[in-house]
DNA sequence: TTGCTCCTCACGTCACGTGAGGTGGC
DNA sequence: TTGCTCCTCACGTCACGTGAGGTGGC
């Protein structure tokens, strides 16, 4: 502005990074975007000069990154005339973001904490771990096996298979059992077979199979928490603990019948590979 | 393995992704680290091929970036065999730094509601940007000036200025004034100049001179809160009030007497530049 | 001449996302 | 031949930190 004032207090880049303790590295880097420029620079030595009443304007940016705005909105907000409610339309943006981050934060605090509680607890990691994920609707040729024990079902399913192989039915995914809790009593559990199938040869299905065996939708559903396990169908318990425990640690509901899927079933049992599926939602 | 088994379930990679629900990228990514290789390759088409049970292994990899853990860290949990404890020496250290930001972010939170409701209420965006930093030690002639007016204490600030150039002796900084709270009375100030010098010439105070001025260490403080306004100094208050709700929104007690730096008083009052200082500490 | 401060590249960060350009099987 | 899926680079991300290699003033 009065550039016969220059030369009276000019500060070198170090003792300016000092004044208002930030690195040098800082301020070479908001010059070089073009946030805070020196007021002036040697021509022959190229060193960056600053006058003491840059403060203002450094401080300023220093404020607003405090409040988590990054450099590209600062940059707007002091140099592109940005009205009061454009500064009110970012930070309320930023209030919205950082409230959903903190709250992740603290279910996975929550989570970090169960953990080291099962580790002194029990001396051991973690058996079976849980991840949410989404699972997309599929169709499928159900049954109703009407019992719950694990021979009987699995016997059941091979001869399902081998007739819809029979009949050049095309099984495009891994059979699913979901557990459907009766009405009458909550311990009995109705179990239903579904195999996915390619719909467009699933109508060959004749009739006298229909009567046990039905084509029908699978819905998908958003968030479902899985776990997967490899070993015995015996030890599917386990796995429906951890599941329920880790539904109550991170503050999910369960919200669906329970689906076990045959990701691999053959050799020996204990290469039997399975995954445990509920679907969840968070509690409000 | 088992050689002989392959072939008869093999996925390729978007299979793979689809049924775990990662991303390509990341799927060749963490093969591209070593976190996560196909169970093969083709040698001919360089196709990655997925075994379904490898979804044991992405799932735990999953669970544990679940909590925050880096992928670094999760390959020496997974492939270099570390116990339980270092589990649990991960996970505490992840804890710790996790509450950490939760706080910062809660307290960033609390700054921008504070900024949104001054916005509402003012239809302005606020004047004085507040920043903590840290001040180091100074070694100041001191003086008591005794009176509270500011034209006096301009005008024997400059008396002291004149007197210092005449005895040589050379000063290194802006001038202070620190604000004590007299003992007595709790609305009145003792006002103390101090001008930082250097040490080897300070010297040449002579005795006179010494009952009115003498040497002392201005010591540092960590944790500063500090506004820098240009402008008349009648328009201290408001810098003062800014520090004040600053301190009380983001959760700051004032521990120390007020300091006002002069970092500029040449030409008009309008031009004067000036730095407000309170030392803070964090609430328990 | 030796230090000191400053300069300008260039590269690394972390976990991928996003093209560009090319190949193999239907 | 046309699409489709896969491949391998290479570059960008965000706000700097960290050398490497060089210059100017005492």
């Amino acid at each position: 502005m009065q550039p016969e004032e220059e030369g009276e207090s000019m500060l070198k880049i170090r003792e300016f990074a000092e004044i208002a303790q930030v690195s040098l590295s800082a301020l070479r880097y908001y010059d070089e975007i073009g946030l805070f420029k020196p007021a002036s620079v040697d021509p022959t030595t190229g060193y960056r000069l600053y006058s003491i009443d840059q403060l203002v304007r450094l401080n300023r940016i220093l404020a607003l990154k405090e409040l988590g705005l990054d450099l590209n909105q600062i940059v707007q907000l002091l140099d592109e005339g940005v009205s009061a409610e454009a500064l009110q339309g970012m930070l309320r943006l930023r209030k919205a973001r950082l409230q959903q981050q903190i709250e992740e934060e603290q279910a996975q605090l929550a989570q970090i904490e169960a953990r080291l509680k099962y580790i002194e607890q029990e001396g051991r990691k973690l058996a079976h771990e849980v991840v949410l994920k989404e699972v997309y609707p599929l169709t499928v040729l159900r049954s109703w096996t009407g019992v719950s024990g694990f021979q009987a079902n699995s016997h059941y399913a091979r001869n399902v298979h081998d007739l819809l192989q029979q009949l050049r039915i095309k099984i495009t995914g891994p059979t699913h059992y979901i557990y459907h809790q009766s009405a009458e009593n909550e311990d009995t559990f109705l179990v239903e077979l579904a195999i996915p199938v390619d719909t467009s040869t699933a109508n060959h299905l004749p009739a006298p199979s229909r009567e046990r065996l039905s084509l029908r939708e699978l819905p998908g559903v958003s968030t479902m928490a899985s776990t997967v396990y490899r070993g015995s169908p015996h030890a599917i318990l386990e796995a429906y603990q951890a599941l329920g425990t880790w539904a109550e640690v991170n503050g999910y509901q369960i919200v669906g019948p329970c689906r076990k899927v045959c990701l691999s079933w053959e050799g020996e049992l204990q290469e039997y590979l399975t995954e445990i599926q509920y679907p969840v939602e968070k509690e409000p």
